[in-house]
DNA sequence: TGCCCCCTGCAG
DNA sequence: CTGCAGGGGGCA
């Protein structure tokens, strides 16, 4: 899916039209997309408004005026593609009409009528979803908040934290400790493989193992990575876009993130594809060693 | 701490 | 046709 920087500019893009707005109607066209009962949608939803757009970690979350917030995890193919509705423009964005023109579309899954637009929750693989729970105490009651390492851009997310909660889980792979949204927010398949690329970690070294000066590029690296990403607009492997359609550009600059058969920038090696914490992983295995303790 | 699974679609 | 895909929950 959308990992923290695609997720984190599908918000900002939000954040630009929903505040203020009220939800006029929803539409279910994959009820399991919207586990959401039809009394709590009348009660809590339905006139409630748009009081801002916000994330934690791959999570949009929108506070109601209703004291319910919707939270919205686009998972692997999770789209949230706003229209406005005719003279009450993009102003000076550029929305990708070309796609926003034709929602719905066969991976539409649930659509919000807001006032001055239409919100478009569009899932090819189902993964994804719309949940409506209370704002009151929400980051601790919810299962999946409640879990949630800290996010990796704030200011005060420190290197002590980092390591800390890699020494939790000493006995998996770097690859998977990072991936582990308890350790930190926000790191998916895309990041993981290029912040281990850019502190030359192999992924399959043992978490444990990682000397604390290697850690401390890995901790360096991830916040580089997706913050350049973010300023790139994310990364559209296939699916992704963002809230007014448009793809993001970062996987022009990925080193070795579906890279496999090219040169490594770093040595001109060739990039491998390999298998780690189950996922598909990249890695130039010139640059990228196994180290043991 | 790995697997299978939730799905659909695309490349090989 | 098989295998694989930005995620993560549930299950040994």
């Amino acid at each position: 899916m959308p990992e923290l920087p695609e997720v984190e500019t599908v918000r900002l893009g939000l954040q630009e039209f929903l505040p203020g707005q009220a939800i006029k109607s929803i539409t279910k066209d994959w009820p399991k997309s919207l586990p959401v009962s039809e009394e709590l949608i009348s009660a809590s939803l339905i006139g409630a408004k748009v009081e801002s757009v916000q994330r934690r970690g791959k999570l949009i979350i929108m506070p109601l005026s209703s004291g319910y917030s919707l939270l919205i995890h686009l998972k692997m193919t999770g789209q949230l593609v706003y229209r406005p509705n005719k003279g009450k423009g993009f102003g000076g964005g550029h929305p990708n009409d070309s796609l926003i023109d034709k929602l719905p579309d066969r991976s539409t899954r649930v659509i919000i009528e807001l006032t001055n637009g239409t919100l478009f929750f569009n899932d090819q693989r189902k993964f994804g979803w719309v949940k409506l729970e209370k704002s009151e105490g929400l980051y601790e009651n919810n299962a999946f908040l409640s879990k949630l390492g800290p996010e990796p851009l704030e200011d005060n997310y420190t290197f002590e934290q980092f390591k800390n909660a890699i020494k939790r889980r000493a006995n998996t792979s770097i690859k998977a400790a990072i991936l582990d949204q308890t350790v930190v927010a926000g790191v998916g398949n895309i990041y993981a493989d290029e912040s281990l690329f850019d502190a030359r970690i192999h992924p399959l070294t043992k978490a444990g193992d990682v000397s604390t000066i290697k850690l401390k590029r890995l901790y360096n690296a991830i916040r580089e990575v997706m913050s350049l990403s973010i300023s790139l607009g994310g990364s559209s492997d296939r699916n992704y876009v963002d809230a007014k359609g448009n793809r993001g550009s970062y996987l022009k600059f990925a080193k070795v993130f579906r890279k496999e058969g090219s040169p490594c920038p770093e040595c001109g090696g060739e990039i491998k594809k390999i298998r780690a914490a189950g996922r598909g992983t990249h890695i130039c295995p010139r640059c990228q060693k196994i180290v043991k303790k």
